[in-house]
DNA sequence: TTAAAAATGTGCGTTATATCACATTATTCT
DNA sequence: AGAATAATGTGATATAACGCACATTTTTAA
């Protein structure tokens, strides 16, 4: 979904307010942005809502209350969808969603959403090449997740933030050890000492969040391993 | 994506052909409608192809060959789309499809699937809806599969064939213990034991592929422990 | 600046499950 | 029908990873 842009902010701006405790995301109608800080939440699981969510910039987090516990399902970076109107379904939030960064998000009635989808044929076909390609991605980030060992996984997640949100071998993790290990659906010890492990083998560079990629090529060798 | 039709294949029908070794299973133009037989591969990973792929009638498994082994990722009865354009981005499709019983599959050439959607609103709506859903079970399912424990998985595949797909308790398993073992991503031999204590237990009955629920209470009491 | 709270690191026993080896039962083919 | 082949069941180990306990470090708040 890299390239879409929010093409709705520029129609009308409705009253917006953030997320309190018990508070229900859903806006009257058509469309707000709204500024998150770090570890503000954007949505929440099983909050009612009916909004197209955007992600117009900054880093979020998507995670859920699995069967046994906390889950963070994926990390998503602006420009994005975060929901779509069917997400809402039956009008309860599946997931919940935080900032990890602070973030502009924006609020898209559904109607809007979903008139604009008629009157715009293009738009609708990228969404569904978006959609389509996400769903494939899952395929197999659940593989890797599912087939390879702890250390592979902790090395995937590694990889990821130096290359798909960083772009930089430095970086400083946006994420606890315990949502590390959520990421990798592995136990908060068992991510520690793997980072333990690869700073003691010279992979890695640790300092605290402060993370720096040394050998990147032993890095992707392991990850293949599994 | 229950309820749609394959609002296509009245539209042309195109020179069609199976899958064979090293064939592509793209079609020149516009849509045709093909039979499979149970076992026939529909989709094959890492061939070429450029259809919208729709299951008519019948059942298809989804699989994978993952990092280290196969992976089954879904079953999927028809009505239902098996893959959109996105998918075949690159032009190479990242999974395979086999069919586990007679099934009818149409092809549908993207850029008919493309004009479809510039011309009917409604049908593009539906289809994002469809495809955000999915997007969301995938989730859910990824969840369950990751956090609990084999017995767990199993008692989930186990409810999914009797209420998803056959809608009775007593119904002949489509696929090979090897299988279900990939589909809950277990080994071969966990899921025979699995299924075996179950039979002691009195869970299930088993005589080969056939089986019966005869304890679902407990089978859910299962699934939901993890 | 210091105390309290939260996050992180680490050793160790336990356990679920993979892996290996082989017996048994189905299925396919001639 | 009978042989060959594939699928399935089952016991005995090995091992990756969890869970617990507690030490240490970092962060927060007062």
């Amino acid at each position: 979904m890299e390239k879409t842009i929010c093409k709705f902010c520029n129609l009308k701006s409705a009253a917006a307010k953030k997320l309190n405790e018990d508070e229900i995301c859903a806006l009257g109608n058509n469309c707000a942005e709204v500024q998150f800080k770090t570890g503000d939440i954007i949505i929440k699981q099983d909050a009612l809502s009916t909004n197209v969510v955007y992600v117009k910039s900054g880093l979020v987090k998507i995670h859920i209350k699995g069967p046994i516990k906390e889950r963070i399902r994926k990390i998503i970076k602006a420009p994005a969808y975060l929901c779509l109107p069917s997400t809402f379904g039956d009008k309860v939030n599946h997931f919940s969603a935080t900032a990890l960064e602070d973030t502009s998000i924006c609020f898209i009635d559904v109607n809007v959403f979903k008139q604009f989808i008629y009157d715009n044929g293009d738009f609708a076909y990228q969404i569904i090449l978006d959609l389509s390609k996400g769903e494939l991605q899952n395929f197999h980030s659940c593989l890797n997740n599912a087939q390879k060992q702890n250390i592979g996984r902790v090395a995937d997640a590694i990889l990821f933030f130096a290359n798909e949100i960083y772009n930089s071998n430095s970086f400083t993790l946006p994420i606890s050890r315990q949502d590390l290990a959520d990421l990798t659906g592995i136990t908060r010890e068992s991510a520690s000492r793997i980072l333990t492990d690869f700073h003691n083998e010279k992979i890695l560079e640790i300092d605290s969040r402060k993370i720096t990629v040394v050998n990147e090529a032993l890095l992707r060798q392991i990850s293949e391993k599994g």
